[in-house]
DNA sequence: CCATCTCCCTAGCAAGTGCTTGGTAGGGTA
DNA sequence: TACCCTACCAAGCACTTGCTAGGGAGATGG
């Protein structure tokens, strides 16, 4: 049951892809075990549970993300320019943890509700009010249109960037960051042709 | 086995209500029948099985989606308000019908690898091509901006629009139309302030 | 007044679920 | 030689899954 060994890590690689790929109650430790050339049995010689399994996935994933997030914000690169860097960091994180990007998506919602989980719970909020911050900071310092409903805003951003998991393929010939180049023209400019229109 | 019997309907919402919330295989037809007050082999007096439950539910939905989509195409408003009619339209499937909407967005993928659900496919299809032929269209007439990447923006628009389903209340303070019109609003003209860059 | 139909119950089956147990082969260390 | 370690197997336990067989109470209609 160490944490250091190489076999574990590859398992542990083995059940995100599952878990991602066919959510995780769907994924059985059998299955897990078929994948790996073991027995199911052999599985709880490195993990004290299937829930554990997907903890541990999900903890190293999102610690890693919140990481990279407040190295961003410390640089205090204005609104504009830190909206980019999020939205192009979250991407990277699209292109390099498909599978674990996967599963905070899918499971969250159900796995949050488990007392185990309750920081899937604390992350949001700290996304939100991530967002919430370079969205209002970019209004009050006139780079953002001052009509924009916020908390809308963030939810569609945070949707927006997160769901492209499904579609996207890293061995792809789109390079996540050229996506993310993309989604920032439709998000700061729209599509429309033309001058704005002022007002809502 | 009736197909018009009232029991019949309640029972197919009451389903669809557990299947949204708790997800296809996460609901066990003894959660259904609990909601329901019955035993669980009672069901089967009334569906032959979990499967036909959810096809039921996913083509009813789909026909009537598929059936209003059609009816904007044939009204040939152009590409901008045949944009804004279906993105009103889609976000007044997710006001009247969110589960429905939520057991689309979230089992379609697993469920369309069985035959049964083979339209789900065919529908995706379908969906993509009015998507591309709105924006091409759009595009020719002038209307949208000419470098954008058609096939990355049918994306952006069919997961950016569905997935607010995870979010929105049918009974909260903000109407699908509201939410439906501040979304053009970004999508078409961007959440930046100022004159739009030349090029790409 | 009997026959049929609707809707449900009782009881249970076969398959599959996560997880546990006792044990073993092979290797390193003293 | 003695001991401990890692990584696994074989077998199975307690429980849940979707689904089935057979029957019964009450309403409907000839």
């Amino acid at each position: 049951m160490s944490k250091e060994s190489p076999r574990r890590t590859e398992l542990l690689a083995l059940a995100a892809r599952l878990f991602a790929e066919r959510g995780y109650v769907s994924t059985t430790v059998r299955d897990i075990a078929d994948a790996a050339g073991i027995l199911s049995g052999s599985l709880y010689h490195h993990f004290d549970s299937k829930e554990s399994m997907a903890d541990e996935i999900l903890r190293g994933f999102l610690d890693e993300l919140f990481g990279t997030y407040a190295e961003i914000e410390a640089a205090e690169l204005g609104p504009r320019r830190t909206l980019e860097a999020v939205v192009v960091a979250s991407f990277d994180a699209i292109h390099r943890r498909p599978h674990e990007v996967a599963i905070y998506q899918n499971e969250a919602k159900h796995l949050a509700q488990s007392e185990r989980f309750s920081y899937l719970d604390e992350r949001n909020t700290e996304f939100r009010r991530l967002w919430n911050r370079i969205l209002t900071d970019g209004v009050r310092a006139g780079v953002f249109r001052e009509d924009l409903d916020v908390e809308l805003v963030y939810r569609f951003l945070r949707d927006t960037v997160w769901v492209a998991v499904r579609w996207y393929n890293p061995e792809g010939p789109l390079a996540a960051d050229a996506v993310a180049k993309q989604y920032l023209g439709i998000l700061l400019d729209g599509i429309a042709t033309g001058r704005r229109r002022a007002g809502k």
